[in-house]
DNA sequence: GTCTATATAACGATAGAC
DNA sequence: GTCTATCGTTATATAGAC
């Protein structure tokens, strides 16, 4: 039952018409949203014409629903398994650290995209596209208590330190057009500046929490 | 030749009906964006017909910058404040992050719209909603450089620190939704969560750039 | 200034030929 | 499965009466 369009694998040429359809409308909805992207604008990029839109997947909205779902379930998986494995706390916050900036680096519009489909449309999220497997925090949180109690870090509480992780690498990409306009940065110059960010942000978090 | 509707002072019934379509324009393109926002719900939202947008405002285009311009002067501004004062660098830091948070709880929508506005229009912020008097971050800058010479603090670049600080100010915010989903936090207990941010990030960023 | 009525274009969606 | 042609609606925008 599962035909979700796979959006990894992406064999330009080789394509089903129902695939590059996928494809089209993905990158036009993440890049414009919902009412931003248009059914002749998604068409033209698959190279087929709009009729077949409907075809294939009835409506904009449904259109819309599989791309928003697909993104989603995509990108949740890969941090549940950073957050939920149980490797040594530093350790693990090293690594989330490094793979999180390195997954953003090269996705960056599906951070604001998930940020505005759950403020814009949180009704549609909660009742279709709510994600099955949700990275679950627990143990991320135990692991905290657990060090706090050893007096390995400072006392904290383990949400604001997620939080807080999470916002020192998304932020900066997100607001990566604000580098510009207040720091004053060159095009190359927000490059070198997020490149830094990996180190910066393990620094600056480590430093944060030691007792 | 400033006619810029003033959006600060809001006496509702006694305003203008050009400032009652100004202030239903901002509150839509800000919640929905410039797709998202209908003429007619605007027009609705004032109290007026169709036809009157256009009287005074010519377009939506000519409507949305005016109102994109209005909300991030309105906003860069208070910002600016901040970031020049010449304050103890600590003390500086502590005002910086309680008014800036304070400011994001009342204006919930408002990063999110400047964010987005910024990376789906940029040619259009540059060339006509530039903001007159950006925040120069130099006097900060400096100040951070001191600090460290001093050895009041810990090597850090001083750009880093910034983006940082901004970062775990607005980011729990701007992903309130994902609180949610990700930590199962109730309506009440995001809120409760949010209103220890002020705290919780000035004990952050302080331990995070001691020597 | 404010309204009704309408022009004009774009959009999502469908019908029907091939 | 893919196309052309077109329907029905809604969108922005304008004309003209008051």
């Amino acid at each position: 039952m599962d035909n979700l369009p796979n959006i990894n694998q992406e064999l330009p040429g080789a394509e089903s018409t129902e695939q590059r359809i996928f494809d089209a409308a993905r990158e036009l909805f993440v890049q414009k949203g919902l009412d931003g992207a248009k059914m002749q604008e998604i068409a033209d990029r698959a190279g087929i014409n709009k009729a077949l839109l409907h075809y294939y997947y009835r409506s904009k909205e449904k259109l819309y629903e599989m791309v928003a779902k697909a993104v989603i379930n995509r990108a949740f998986p890969v941090i549940r398994q950073l957050v939920e494995s149980e490797e040594p706390l530093e350790q693990k916050i090293a690594r989330f650290i490094d793979f999180y900036i390195e997954l953003i680096s090269k996705n960056t519009f599906i951070p604001l995209f998930i940020i505005t489909e759950l403020n814009k449309h949180p009704d549609r999220f909660f009742e279709t596209i709510f994600p099955t497997d949700l990275p679950k925090p627990e143990v991320f949180f135990r692991q905290v208590e657990e060090e706090i109690a050893r007096g390995n870090i400072r006392p904290i509480k383990p949400q604001h330190l997620l939080i807080n992780i999470v916002a020192l690498c998304v932020f900066p990409f997100v607001a990566k057009p604000m580098l510009r306009v207040v720091l004053g940065l060159s095009q190359a110059e927000i490059n070198q500046f997020l490149a830094e960010r990996k180190e910066e942000v393990k620094r600056f978090v480590f430093q944060a929490i030691k007792p």
